[in-house]
DNA sequence: TGCCTACCCTTACGCTGTAAGCCTTACGAT
DNA sequence: ATCGTAAGGCTTACAGCGTAAGGGTAGGCA
């Protein structure tokens, strides 16, 4: 097989990673099929990662990377805050596929600890002693995480799956009527209010 | 190979799987290795189901039916209602393998809708216009889930991750000092409150 | 010229889920 | 008593997985 004409790079790998989890879901990353989607062969990709879970770690870092807290920023804790959360819960949103990446490689590589320090320093605005904040700060990235993970409504289950994806009924598309989506983000916010004021003893 | 002496039945292979899972993972669950469990072949599982996904869907029903709420009931609904999602938070932290599972099958089976309109019919009885319950509803959901998720501390990614486990910090656990754990179970009730506190108008 | 390094390749191993089909035992009907 | 059928187990086989091991070839530098 001819070589490539320019080599491969590590983001060209993250970005091609990325889009197929999009496209496919994660069940359809294999080293494989992401080094076919490049032109290489799979053990090419081991020159760049030393495994497969090092482009998922690398792909959950870029995804963060594109967390964008809109500008201007308030002022008020409170108000910043939920800019914050609303960022997290929007870029899972947007690459529903990789919440799942997400959930077990948390923040693993170094430079996503600027998204766990940065709320907890508006948090820490609030005045509240340090325990309650602590406390605080899980229940959002709880809330946070599980809507996410719910609102992302494309199963990621494979489409062979023993049962039909058609079938399939999710607990609040069944109850509600329809399934949560990004269209509940003013739900989203309200719930992030009633945490903050709840501990901030509103 | 002498065959068993007493025929397989469903129950015993979803015994085996929860306890395979609960001890090492949702990984180390494979059809061999099941069958190697029980003293079978790989193969005859599929005289009791389907494929593997059948027997991960009944093992999220297993799951759920351990799902107890402690007598004697509240009268309150608020009060009802998170003895409910206590016991939900509760099953899934004792079972922290299967917490992926129900990610992405929520509930595909027919008798775990119990557990889908009990907390609804509870939450009705707080007299919210039928949308605003749908909204409370999927906030405690996507809270809890979320907070079990994270309180899962046990890494389900495998030990031989291309990062050792004892290097793994959580975003909580590096921030706060530790993971979330069973003994959280105060902050969540607290958090629930909240959330439900401030749909109620409170 | 020779060597080193970067980059890509091929081959191979043990694992996965499961399709296909064979063998034995138990049982109900003729 | 004999047969048909079904249940429940087995073996074999296939395509796909992550990755260990090692070979080749091109460009830069001594």
């Amino acid at each position: 097989m001819t070589p490539r004409e320019t080599p491969l790079t590590r983001e060209e790998i993250l970005g091609a990673a990325i889009a197929l989890i999009d496209a496919k879901g994660t069940d359809a990353l294999s080293m494989r099929k992401l080094a076919g989607a490049l032109g290489v062969e799979a053990m090419t990709l081991y020159h760049h990662f030393p495994s497969k879970d090092a482009i998922l770690d690398g792909v959950v870092a870029r995804v963060f990377g594109e967390m964008r807290i809109p500008e201007p920023f308030p002022e008020e804790w409170m108000a910043m805050a939920e800019e914050m959360f609303v960022a997290f819960r929007r870029v899972l949103v947007e690459h529903p596929g990789t919440i799942g990446l997400l959930a077990r490689r948390p923040l693993n590589t170094e430079d996503s600890a600027d998204f766990v320090e940065a709320p907890l320093a508006v948090l820490a605005r609030s005045g509240l002693p340090a325990e309650r904040i602590g406390q605080l700060y899980q229940s959002l990235v709880a809330y946070s995480f599980g809507h996410a993970f719910i609102a992302s409504d494309r199963p990621i289950a494979p489409a062979d799956s023993a049962l039909r994806t058609d079938e399939v009924r999710y607990p609040t598309a069944r109850a509600t009527g329809r399934a949560i989506s990004s269209f509940d983000e003013p739900t989203f916010r309200e719930t992030l209010g009633h945490i903050m004021r709840g501990f901030a003893g509103g």
